[in-house]
DNA sequence: ATCATGTGATTATTTATCATAACTAATTAT
DNA sequence: ATAATTAGTTATGATAAATAATCACATGAT
């Protein structure tokens, strides 16, 4: 199975003592100083978490957010050249090659040539693609719905809007 | 120079048509459908720019976020073993052992053996290390400056918090 | 028509990140 | 003592991302 990201817990451990820990002076909370204010930082861990839920929540059909994502946009945009998703989700044409070959050697999705422009690959989901597509969607939307009960509704729309505000930084 | 994350520019290009594209049916607005309300994605791009920002603010220095982070937390705890950094930080220790090594090498940490507990390693800052760390703290502090600049204080602080919630999902 | 140039896709290569497993040395517990 | 843990290391594999080079095709100018 194509495995994105582990599903390494996000939390360390060191939650309790140990034996061999018990003599030193109180390790448990440890200073993150500064750290803790900065965005880069608390983005990270987030996306860890995040994505360690996708892993989760997607298990079973063994997609990768990358894959996901792919699958979404060529199913709102069919007959897309490669270049415009790569372009769309901010991939490198080399890396995406390998990523596209593998959606279509599991029957995802399809390259024609484009009639038009024969060096390009117009892309389209088969119908297996269709499926597996929407039933990734709905196993995903469980994660939504936890993130959702996390942040609320309100907090949920807020953090969208601000790190889509990042991403033009 | 270790170099964790490219200067990649975050958005495609594409922008213009292009001499080969005008034919076509305009690719310039790609839907991506409920691709833009997933915050696993919003992350992902999000941290993609900022973390682009770090290694273009702390460029001249050439620390990454990771060997940043540690610094900082050595600085605020000193004496304190390799694993807690760890798990303070979310590191795995396999991996943290080359990340400190390489501190070690430049001359901002050094790793003493613990006579308590000799199996562990106590980790101090070097005066060298302090002084890089102060000069790369100043030169994040322009990063954090822009990332207010975009999402204003308030929305920095909300940020702050909502992804602080996403840790523990 | 041809030729220089640019573009789409691919390949190969490199680097960084993250995870797992196995090993050593030291420590603690029975 | 012996067994079980723990800290750190090493080795290894998988993934992601970036760069450079290559090939096929398309375009624009001569």
């Amino acid at each position: 199975m194509r495995n994105p990201l582990s599903a390494r817990a996000v939390r360390g451990k060191a939650d309790q003592p140990s034996a061999g820990a018990a003599r030193r002076a109180v390790p448990t909370a440890v200073d993150l100083g500064p750290l803790g204010g900065f965005i880069g930082y608390r983005l990270r861990r987030a996306q860890l978490s995040v994505f360690a839920g996708f892993e989760l929540a997607l298990r079973e059909i063994g997609l990768t957010p990358g894959e996901l994502s792919v699958l979404v946009v060529i199913a709102r945009n069919p007959g897309l050249r490669q270049s415009d998703v790569c372009a769309a989700l901010g991939i490198q044409r080399a890396n995406f090659t390998p990523l596209l070959h593998a959606l279509e050697a599991d029957g995802l999705a399809i390259r024609e040539v484009l009639p038009a422009d024969r060096r390009s690959n117009a892309l389209r989901l088969t119908s297996h693609g269709r499926d597996v597509l929407a039933r990734a969607l709905a196993l995903h939307e469980r994660l939504e719905k936890r993130i959702t009960a996390c942040l609320g509704e309100a907090g949920r729309t807020q953090l969208i809007d601000l790190l889509r505000k990042l991403e033009t930084l």
